[in-house]
DNA sequence: ATATAACGGAACGTTCCGTTTCGTTCAAGA
DNA sequence: TCTTGAACGAAACGGAACGTTCCGTTATAT
């Protein structure tokens, strides 16, 4: 039971060789005082969607992350509770603006929507992000919560397509239009997961088509 | 480097008590000789599909296997090289075989794969096991395959549908049937990891209807 | 009788978690 | 000015679960 107290002195130890060899500059971040330190955040924050994007869920774990920031965990800890909700704020974090598409016919939106919407998760973290999101739902109430919620959200935001193509008169007024833009949705996370976010623009349209023109007047 | 080789002579071992309290008989199976033992196996996949029925993916360790099926760690290590194919062969064993629906109309046929497949997850561990699946094929690349591999052979099947309605004349021939059974099926998914599976009958069949309007001739 | 192989038990070393302790660095307040 | 207090990184902790390996036991097959 008997405690090391040996601390070694530290202060020496200011240069102590860079061994991990993940971050740019050697230097260590140290306290600003008794507030928290924006530098720590932002590079926690870039560690973990790093990481997200490198190894994906799998290597997602607090301890790589306070290696790759050069932070420790307990400063991880002292500002997010958990891991799951670590991977929430760089999920949160990582969803950029979405255009709302209005070309004045709902199957170019549709299209635009689809093509935006792969284009997204292809290029940069966003998608990795997002499949680690879904992956973690399935596992963690927390995590589903906030997949539902989210879905909820943007499910309505996309329904204005065809809510405004049922103002225009193009598409039937029984249609619900909630519902299609799950269809739409549905489609491209099914892409996502599946890992083919590869789709050719001419298979995109057709998709578009097929789903859409089910709604017309 | 030192190995304890100190082995508990075990012989007098044989009536250690059942502190797990997990499985039904205090009894332990043994080795039947030179030759695999059908009831470790079962007992193995039995455990695993319970656990990963009430604990989901984040429970179904082999630590955890092992334990509820009062297995030795070394016994599943012998017949599936790691956690994922052991979450794989509880997947292929589950998926029941499905009906190929075909009313002569491709709207009820439609509605009919929707509610059968969501009943078909609801109850028992199907639906679990398979979410487990997706989650673990966004971090493991061998269940990325098999789970690629799987829907494209799935989608074709559903694809009977639509190609049986293009042959009536009941549909367009200038649809994609396997774009749209992938559409029906994604919206499905969909449900399934945001764990909205109590779909109402109506809700489903303007489901069903939206998706295949468009398809028709 | 002997060889072979599957079995469960037990322990290995490793990784990660979440926590605690320690010395340092500042900002805010007395 | 000086003290207090909070956040910082580093290091180590106990605990849990991991995958792996050795072991003695069991029973079939030769």
């Amino acid at each position: 039971m008997a405690r090391d107290k040996v601390q070694k002195t530290a202060a020496g130890a200011a240069e102590k060789p860079n061994t991990s060899g993940e971050s740019a500059d050697g230097k260590s971040r140290h306290s600003i005082g008794a507030r928290r330190n924006p530098e720590a955040e932002q590079a926690i924050l870039d560690a973990a969607e790093a990481i997200l994007k490198e190894k994906g869920p799998g290597g997602f774990s607090i301890e790589a992350v306070a290696r790759r920031a050069r932070a420790g965990k307990p400063t991880i800890y002292r500002w997010w509770p958990n891991r799951t909700s670590l991977l929430l704020t760089v999920y949160q974090r990582q969803k950029g603006a979405f255009d709302t598409f209005d070309s004045g016919d709902v199957e170019t939106d549709a299209l635009d929507f689809l093509d935006h919407l792969l284009a997204y998760w292809r290029e940069g973290a966003a998608g990795q992000v997002f499949r680690s999101v879904i992956a973690e739902a399935q596992s963690d109430p927390d995590a589903a919560e906030v997949l539902e919620a989210y879905s909820h959200e943007r499910h309505q935001q996309t329904a204005g397509i065809f809510r405004r193509g049922m103002a225009r008169g193009e598409l039937r007024a029984d249609i619900d239009p909630v519902l299609a833009a799950e269809t739409l949705a549905s489609f491209a996370r099914g892409r996502l997961l599946i890992g083919k976010l590869d789709v050719s623009r001419t298979e995109l349209a057709q998709a578009a088509r097929q789903i859409v023109a089910g709604l017309k007047a």
